[in-house]
DNA sequence: CCCGATACTTGACCGAGTCCAGAATCGGCG
DNA sequence: CGCCGATTCTGGACTCGGTCAAGTATCGGG
């Protein structure tokens, strides 16, 4: 049930402009996918965006809440259109795939710290490192180190 | 109780060399460094060294579990020798501090995320985003947007 | 103390992202 | 419909964090 576009930036104040339609119709098809990809994604829908404009439209969509950055360590930022709901992600250490994944604790409890150190916590951010089933079956038997402990 | 850092070296079968205990002496001094802080904090100790050497280094800390790499969005990577324990961190939105905490569920809940869609988990990395006291003080009152929900 | 393996130095290079100034577009109003 | 200020887009230079590659120096076992 998801809005449409259009609607959608007026309904948060901001300019509808081909490149934004676009922007948000590609972050939809493309769950997870980096600036770059994304405005290849836009050429092909609207002939031409410049890197700029992608870069300024995702930042806009971020400050109004209808995309969501993640940066994992060792990649591009990349960009989901699922936001709002409490939801973490797997990564794989191998091929780099990103997947969603919900709370494993339920409610909202990671946005407590043990000791909060007298922060105001706004965000929990959780990214589960591993290996996804495909690469997993590859390198089979081989590479059983396990590293950092628990989280 | 930390180990003399040559020893250490030892231990995990590395050479000693000037750079990497100098590089363990600031991991120790200036925890959740940054590359490149690291380096001056080196070329005070030993003089000079390049850049190459430290990221060599660190790298090399990393793959044998003596060191610890965080990159939280928007920054570069940061370098802790605290490893091994169970522990997360704090972010500061708005002055970048990051200071440690112990993991909010005990155990090692964030292991195992809700659906894990096949991967092999082998670490959980947590990060609160929020304000830290002193930022908190600062812009007392004004900017009471809460953003995302929990984690 | 010698020699092969390992580590370090220097300098070029790269990708992701930002900055800037000017041109184009949007959309509210008359 | 057409105007005009605000906003957005374009193109190009630039920054920053990090890597690559080739040659030199250092480590440490024999």
């Amino acid at each position: 049930m998801r809005e449409d576009p259009e609607r959608l930036l007026r309904r948060h104040g901001l300019q509808v402009t081909a490149q934004r339609l676009a922007v948000l119709r590609a972050m939809a098809t493309h769950p997870h996918a980096a600036a770059d990809e994304l405005a290849d994604d836009v050429r092909e829908r609207i002939g031409s965006i410049s890197r700029q404009a992608v870069y300024d439209a995702l930042a806009t969509l971020v400050e109004s809440g209808l995309a969501r950055r993640i940066q994992p360590a060792g990649s591009p930022a990349r960009y989901e259109d699922r936001v709002g709901d409490n939801h973490h992600h797997l990564v794989c250490r191998a091929c780099g795939v990103m997947v969603d994944t919900d709370c494993a604790v339920g409610e909202a409890p990671c946005l407590t710290a043990g000791d909060d150190h007298g922060f105001e916590i706004r965000e929990a951010e959780v990214i589960y490192w591993g290996y996804c089933p495909g690469c997993r079956k590859q390198s089979a038997g081989a590479n059983t180190t396990v590293r950092n402990g628990e989280g």
